[in-house]
RNA sequence: GGAGAGAUGGCAGAGCGGCUGAAUGCGCACGAUUCGAAAUCGUGUUAUGGCUGAUACCCAUACAAGGGUUCAAAUCCCUUUCUCUCCGCCA
């Protein structure tokens, strides 16, 4: 979340960056609750520092043995008071913290300002898109085909939008996520495997809640989420925690199943691996000092784009517009991989800066050894996709007879050189 | 699932109705000492909110979270969460 004292004192400001966003957003309720409870603070400050002057009376009179039922009496009254106030203080305050939390994060200066994604701007391109000399598939029929994918079977023991992998097609699938875990602890990274459930405070800490919990997997009879990435357990590791400055930056890579009820994507994209409501899915997610953050951005795109180069497929990567940005996030670099049987780029991975707006709702700090305190910064993108990068592979690296090549990085997880 | 113990500052750990925002130790900062360092000595060192030009003063709040008792709660009561020990069960 924002600042409270930012918005209440650049509220002009922060409507305008809001205008940028998509999504209509009520700054100025945050300004009427704020200045209401201060009304309110005030009178019951006033009480209380009462109450508290005259009950270190009360005790020099009862040490003393005299008598002090007078005054007490007459704080009873000022107590009940104070309750009454309290009790008003209460619902406004919750609204307010609600209120603060339906606002997103303020665009950074350097993000284009759009409508949608026809906005983004392309910043980089690696290599250009597959040519074939024959007519490619699209990836859900070269993997029926040779029975590495088969969403039928897992439409009668579970329903749409799940994919049974078989053989080859699970192993494809074990292959890449352990290829992307390896490079990215080489680069640095700390293998994380946390669990695929998390609780209400995991999931309003890194903003998937309260706005979004129709997108959510809620588990029956208890206060769980199933993951929708990793993201959410894994940035809420730090929740709470004052960390040592010397400690940072902390860079953090985990493997997840991600779970996502994809409200309001119905009809699209029914076929293959491209949207799933399971997946599986490599993160990272870094926390560092604030003056690092935008280089530790470029970093984590670079590092994410590291896998789909030593796969050798083509991709680009994308600055979101203004219109098209997450609600967390300050800044996000989208990185598109070439889809043969979409004719276009399609996303594999999001890299953003959520600078302090995640740690803020998280409360996470840090420390420097001369006692300063304030709010680490908060950075995650996919380091991919895996589900959509085997879709990648499987089109990208078809054969004209059918058969899939194995990206020579992956041989010796596959233990073959192709598919067939 | 059953029985018991516990949760206090960056960390360890006292306190168990008023004089405790919290002893003591560690860590850290500054100073003394030193050619410099270690050791030693001294001083200081929580956060959030209100007020404010102010990171100054003052005021309020906070001892897992939420509620209650009381003039007054870290301390008493209730609920929840989490941790540990023992038993049961299980991969």
């Amino acid at each position: 979340m924002l600042d409270l004292k930012f918005v209440v004192e650049n509220a002009q400001l922060v409507k305008e960056a809001m205008g940028t966003r998509s999504g209509e957003y009520d700054v100025d309720i945050v300004v009427e609750l704020d200045k209401k409870r201060r009304e309110i603070l005030k009178e019951v400050e006033m009480l209380k520092a009462e109450r508290n002057r005259v009950s270190a009376e009360v005790a020099v009179l009862k040490k003393n043995k005299q008598d002090a039922s007078e005054i007490i009496a007459k704080m009873k009254e000022v107590g009940e008071k104070i309750k009454e106030l309290d009790g008003a203080l209460g619902p406004i305050e919750a609204d307010l913290r609600m209120a603060l939390l339906s606002i997103p994060n303020i665009p950074d200066k350097s993000v284009p300002l759009g409508k949608d994604d026809g906005d983004n701007v392309e910043i980089r391109k690696y290599l250009t898109p597959t040519q074939f000399d024959f007519t490619p598939k699209p990836h859900w029929e070269i993997g029926e085909g040779m029975g590495l994918l088969d969403p039928t079977t897992a439409g009668k023991i579970t329903g749409a939008r799940f994919t049974i992998y078989r053989g080859l097609g699970a192993r494809l699938e074990r292959a890449i996520y352990n290829f992307m875990l390896d490079t990215h602890t080489q680069n640095g990274y700390t293998e994380i495997f946390p669990p695929f459930m998390v609780n209400r405070d995991s999931m309003t800490g890194t903003g998937q809640l309260p706005k979004f919990e129709e997108d959510a997997y809620a588990v029956k009879n208890t206060d769980y989420f199933l993951v929708p990435t990793a993201e959410v357990p894994v940035t809420n590791m730090l929740r709470g925690d004052v960390v040592d400055a010397d400690k940072l930056p902390i860079w953090y890579t985990a493997y997840t199943a991600c779970f996502r009820g994809e409200a309001g994507s119905a009809g699209r994209d029914t076929r293959g691996l491209i949207r799933q409501h399971q997946f599986n899915k490599v993160e990272l997610v870094k926390f560092c000092m604030p003056e690092n953050s935008w280089d530790e951005l470029e970093s984590l795109t670079a590092e994410a784009e590291l896998i789909l180069q030593k796969l050798g497929i083509p991709y680009r990567v994308v600055c979101l517009s203004s219109g098209d940005l997450g609600f967390s996030s300050a800044k996000t670099y989208d990185i598109e991989v070439w889809m043969p049987s979409y004719g276009r780029y399609v996303e594999i991975s999001s890299c953003s800066n959520f600078v302090d707006y995640q740690a803020r709702r998280m409360n996470i700090k840090y420390r420097t050894r001369e006692g300063k305190t304030g709010f680490v910064h908060t950075l995650n993108g996919s380091g991919l996709a895996v589900g959509r990068t085997t879709a990648a592979i499987l089109e990208n690296f078809q054969n004209a007879d059918g058969s899939v090549r194995v990206p020579e990085v992956l041989i010796p997880y596959m233990g073959t050189d192709i598919i067939k």
